[in-house]
DNA sequence: ATTATATAGTTAATTTTGTAATTAGTTTCA
DNA sequence: TGAAACTAATTACAAAATTAACTATATAAT
């Protein structure tokens, strides 16, 4: 008779456990801004970010958001058709424009900011300052080991 | 001169970095079953929650992957097509089918079940076994935070 | 100089996913 | 018994995300 050699129960399967809580978080989150502010997920980040500086390239946000550069690209310019970001042409470089918040947009921001952290603050609730902390340490610690493993592949991979 | 009362910083809010962790993780376990056997992230749930019970219905499904009843639906045909999963109609109830793995779907489990406890476990390999535990009941405390607030959203929304 | 290579960003095509509406069967109860 | 309400599951449509291909500019090499 054959004994399976593994147990994988999926309820206790980290992966698949990180990705149902924060699929649900995000949706929580989006909640705000998408109903009242008629945003995206991506827009949302992109004004996020471009909230902290006052000018970054497209390939910035790429870098800064982890998301792909189609997915910016396209927030982007739907957030110019908004007017809540604006493109500024450099000169040194055609192929480059400057992006940052426009007078609305930075009031998008300032309104969806503190609702954002809020809306943390309540998710995280549970959660003992040093449970907050740990969170972000195991969350560097498996962004390391990612980098490591995603390199190991596209090595392989070429 | 105003001042902004708020810090969000994309790179320190939980949320925001949990799904790009966590979208990340996903992508690389997603890696072996989607090039090896060709099987979609909702397909691998499937197997992997069939794989240790005899049979279920898609509803039980539904409930135990925290999937919607959609995506349940196109991953079982679509095992079901591939010869992976077969359906056993039930006498006293028409509405329902049960799912259990083919012989074929079976070994597909027996194969990828190991090598993605192997990757769960590479992936986890940064972490002491302490923060491993720390992580899980973190978990569950986001997930018992959200049912409440999930509820709540609800109530309000009919 | 001029061909080759690389970078920034967009557009287009495909696939995946999510939401709504639909079908079919079952239970409830007036 | 036969509407009404409910449940299981699928189908159809819409929104979103991925991938691939393309345009424009810039840098490098011969």
């Amino acid at each position: 008779m054959k004994l399976k050699s593994f147990v994988l129960k999926l309820e206790s399967f980290i992966p698949y456990r990180m990705s149902v809580t924060s699929n649900r978080i995000s949706r929580v989150i989006a909640s705000i801004y998408s109903a009242r502010f008629g945003l995206s997920i991506p827009e949302w980040r992109v004004i996020a970010t471009l909230g902290d500086r006052n000018e970054e390239t497209a390939r910035d946000l790429v870098e800064r958001t982890a998301m792909d550069k189609v997915a910016v690209s396209r927030a982007v310019s739907s957030l110019v058709k908004k007017k809540l970001v604006r493109r500024n042409a450099v000169q040194h470089d055609g192929r480059i424009t400057l992006l940052r918040l426009s007078p609305a947009g930075r009031r998008v921001y300032e309104e969806i900011g503190p609702l954002a952290l809020n809306l943390e603050k309540e998710v995280l609730d549970n959660l003992s300052e040093e449970d907050e902390q740990t969170l972000h340490r195991i969350l560097d610690q498996l962004g390391t080991k990612l980098d490591e493993m995603e390199s190991e592949h596209s090595r392989s991979g070429d």
